[in-house]
DNA sequence: TAGGATTATTAACAAATACTTTACAAAAAA
DNA sequence: TTTTTTGTAAAGTATTTGTTAATAATCCTA
């Protein structure tokens, strides 16, 4: 399914937030569709049928919480993923929102990465049926896809999106050797031209801030990771 | 292994929550052990030999992060799976919890259906390991397609692509002449010319690496691989 | 939203490795 | 014996990857 496909219902009654993330979320290429209130929110959810409900808890006429008890009740909607906008910190409000069915919350003030990457990994969960498993652990190595965050023997590493996600996907299969063109299929996507040394560049990137050996090459096959 | 198979134990101070947890496994069909405390979990553990516990990482007396450790180090649970429950947000225990040899986490509060998948998941990593088609063996000789990996008689050897296809090749059917042809077409591609005097070098290197007597010549025709 | 920082890509060249050919020797077949 | 086919080593060619630095794109902050 690509992102195009993809309906995305945003719910929250200040149009500033309803424009930031919309705007953010249509760059992804979603549609997105906006409600400002509980009462239109299920109304278009009906309607619409979107894939992914955003909810703020805090609004007038009918709060989030009401709103996600309701659209849960609608058997049409059963597989829509429910996330909860709440001000950081709103322990009581993630409670309430838990009991009345939402899958995940976003904290506000919102980073637009962090809502873009949470919206894949919740997007995910339609295809895969199970919560992919976010948490890659080989050796000494700790990959938290959800967090976009590693951790190499204990120490922390910030890596840049393509390189993580390049390690992202060796990581996923040991010693299996990806062909270069799989490489460019699952990091650039199989529409994107990239250069010839484009995906050593990352190579020689991630050799050098996780490990020479941990990077294998394999001439004229691709690359392997190894524990 | 049917799930009725399968022994969970679950470690946590509070009853509710072992109450909840514990029910909603037990629904699947899973055997639920409970402790509520470290000293007990381990305990508990070298007895019933769980293949997944879940330990909450707070709990008095002895809490799950070491209660982990202490587990990491009985040989006979090596195989067993090791997460943490941790409230939502506790980004540090996260990562102890790595160090001490955790698997994943699980965020409180739990919803059920996040609880049986993610349970789910991790099992799955108990029976993995299947060989796949990827995988060749014949005699003493191992040829992993997938990873371009070749070992003989437990010696890994490292070939370059065209030796590597053109032993797979001959593999694929021990004892099978290949006609010169079939090699250049299968492992050249039949748009492919070169000279007469190709395979055989790449023979000979082979032969020299993996040893004489696997490759056989039938003069006139081709080449075999026998075990 | 300008501009400074970071990240991604490209280009150009070096280095490594793989592949092919050549030339001749050896072996087998005719 | 002559002819054909294969074996071998070394040289030569081609391909692939590594590396660096420059440029382009993007992100972020003030």
């Amino acid at each position: 399914m690509k992102n195009k496909d993809i309906k995305i219902l945003l719910v929250d009654d200040e149009p500033d937030i309803l424009e930031i993330i919309g705007y953010n979320l249509s760059i992804e290429g979603y549609q997105v569709i906006t409600a400002e209130n509980g009462i239109q929110a299920i109304k278009k959810a009906k309607k619409e049928r979107p894939q992914l409900i955003i909810l703020d808890v805090m609004m007038p006429e009918m709060d989030g919480i009401e709103a996600c008890e309701q659209i849960r009740k609608i058997p049409e909607l059963s597989n829509t993923i429910i996330t909860f906008l709440t001000a950081r910190g709103e322990d009581y409000s993630q409670m309430a929102g838990f009991d009345a069915g939402a899958d995940d919350y976003i904290t506000k003030p919102i980073k637009p990465k962090v809502l873009t990457s949470k919206v894949k990994a919740l997007l995910r969960r339609l295809k895969d049926e199970e919560p992919s498993e976010a948490i890659l652990k080989i050796g000494g190595l700790i990959i938290n896809r959800e967090e976009y965050k590693i951790s190499n023997k204990g120490k922390e590493i910030i890596l840049p999106r393509k390189e993580f996600e390049l390690l992202s996907l060796l990581a996923t299969k040991p010693n299996k050797v990806f062909k270069r063109e799989e490489i460019l299929d699952k990091v650039w996507g199989n529409e994107v031209v990239v250069g010839g040394r484009t995906i050593d560049v990352h190579i020689r990137k991630l050799r050098e801030k996780i490990g020479d050996d941990c990077f294998k090459t394999v001439k004229g096959v691709g690359y392997k990771f190894v524990d």
